[in-house]
DNA sequence: CTGAAAGCGCTAACAC
DNA sequence: GTGTTAGCGCTTTCAG
């Protein structure tokens, strides 16, 4: 390994006037500069990082702390986020499936500058020892009752009513809402927003077209979607369906085909989160888009200016939802 | 921040001790560790990292290095690396569509103790670098012609074997292939397994039944697929289709169904990579599934083995792969 | 069993 | 324009 200190010695100046000069930080003639230039490029010389750290108290590394599900169906928040820091020339560091506690205990270790921090559950009053330890923090798209932190959420509840109302306007009333883990937030939002367009179109809501499922697993998820058109189709009448994931239109679809009918000709289906898989299967599946890149490309934003400018307002975002029209739609069957 | 000096100062102790306790390295009584434990706790000491690497020029953390092609499709092989340096203690950090003169200076800024890397292209020569430098290395799936250095494969070959044996033993002897960019190395390889299984079973290989196509996205590949069947279906005959990508077999799909024909009746289908739609889509897709997994733990554990033991050993393994057969495949037609 | 001291590689205040 | 020096927080050798 070089180190400055061969610099210094080969070029016969000090360690400080290498450093100076290395950091451009001025105050060094035209021709030292050269010189130094020269033999750390000789040398290959490269900066060791860590000691730099430990100097100035900065990593230049954020970390991303999220969880396998997240990972696997978002790894787009990944490159978002990496594609910002990379501009700035800091480095990102992947925390999966932690919580509160642990993000706390690597705050203080000293490693990260900041962090961003993914669809955890805080507990009121757990999140005041996070903030307290250095070092910023970015919430993404979590449900977060505090208001004393950095937060860019997405409108999940405008991701419902956008749907919902969509529907609507092609015809349809009945609108068969299937939804996921009734304790997670987002599917709180989205009914949210499906019960609002309901309302301000002046449609009744029918409790029997609300059905839960177990979501527990992409398959569960899938079972749920199936089960729910499966059983329902003959008793309860309704004409297109909005789930709060494409897994479970997925099955929808399914038993839609399975029942001999047709997607969108007999019902209109819609998911959301707009996976991978909604691109290729037949119909090609409407959905919502959760604006994951742009979420992902805001957190990091903020958090490096909280870190470089020490800028300590307080930013809150959400960010807007869009419907992705594709082949699953259609007006209400006459 | 409260660091070593504080524990030491009101435990009026030397910090050398506070340290060896800590670290549990012993020449301690057990009150003295009892106490500085208790302060250390009270206090909520967190030893900074960055110090202690530089002090001990470990870091450990190391980087995995891959394109964004690789995280969109295959973001499990971060979850299993993760979880492998998880348990020894060890932090992952992300570097996105990087190259080799980075990665040589990732390493010599000394912020990693090790490198994973996926789908470079490495230059003959270039590696030398590389090498050189602090850290260790573990390349994943690769093709690297340099026997000096740590590998962990993926046998496509056996891949396209495999599916094609397959194939002939459903009764199928005209088999269309179509291939992803040809220059890629998997893409030979599985071209490789599919003649070589052709030649086993005496069949003649035909010109025409090798398909190329734009594969520069994930549309292009489909639209690959859908071209190959519909433009090939009626003048050319075959009875199934080997795709070397998930992607093209989708395009299939559809342009069967355009045809009004059956997968699998009329058409056998299979792709390559098990990618997240394959099992939704419908028929749900047969397919070769890629051991990213176990390709991201084992490469792990090469690489903290090497970094821990300073085990110089160099390893290559060859991961064997697996078919997945879905809905998509049947016997030859009569 | 404990402490003094060196030093990892770097930055930056200060003196010249 | 340049050099001396202190020190970031820690581990580790060595002396006692």
């Amino acid at each position: 390994m070089v180190t400055i200190k061969d610099i210094a010695r080969s070029s016969r100046l000090s360690i400080a006037t290498v450093s100076r000069i290395l950091n451009k930080k001025g105050n060094y003639s035209k021709e030292t500069e050269k010189k130094v230039l020269r033999i750390a490029k000789d040398f290959g010389y490269i900066a060791n990082l860590t000691a730099r750290s430990l100097k100035t108290g900065l990593t230049r590394t954020i970390g991303i702390v999220l969880n396998d599900f997240y990972l696997q169906q978002y790894p787009s928040l990944i490159s978002s986020v990496f594609d910002v820091l990379r501009t700035h020339d800091f480095s990102l560091e992947i925390i999966l499936n932690s919580n509160l506690n642990e993000c706390s205990r690597l705050l203080s270790e000293g490693r990260f500058d900041g962090l961003l921090i993914t669809d955890i559950n805080v507990e009121p009053g757990e999140l005041r020892e996070l903030t307290e330890r250095a070092g910023d923090l970015v919430f993404l798209g979590g449900d977060i009752e505090r208001e004393d932190v950095n937060l860019v959420e997405i409108d999940y509840f405008q991701g419902g009513y956008l749907a919902t109302k969509h529907l609507i306007n092609l015809g349809h009333t009945d609108i068969l809402f299937i939804e996921d883990d009734t304790n997670l937030f987002f599917t709180q939002e989205i009914k949210r927003g499906y019960l609002f367009s309901l309302d301000e179109n002046g449609i009744q809501y029918k409790e029997p077209l609300i059905i839960r499922g177990d979501t527990s697993s992409p398959t569960a998820r899938e079972m749920t979607g199936f089960n729910a058109v499966k059983r329902n189709f003959r008793e309860t009448s309704f004409s297109a369906v909005l789930a709060t994931d494409d897994k479970i239109a997925y099955g929808a679809l399914k038993a839609v085909s399975e029942e001999g009918l047709k997607v969108p000709g007999n019902l209109s289906v819609i998911g959301f989160g707009n996976m991978s898989p909604s691109e290729y299967i037949v119909p090609r599946l409407s959905t919502v888009e959760i604006p994951i890149s742009q979420m992902g490309e805001l957190g990091a934003e903020i958090l490096l200016n909280n870190i470089t400018r020490k800028d300590s307002i307080i930013k809150r975002v959400k960010l807007k939802i869009q419907m992705i029209d594709r082949e699953s739609l259609s007006s209400k069957p006459a």
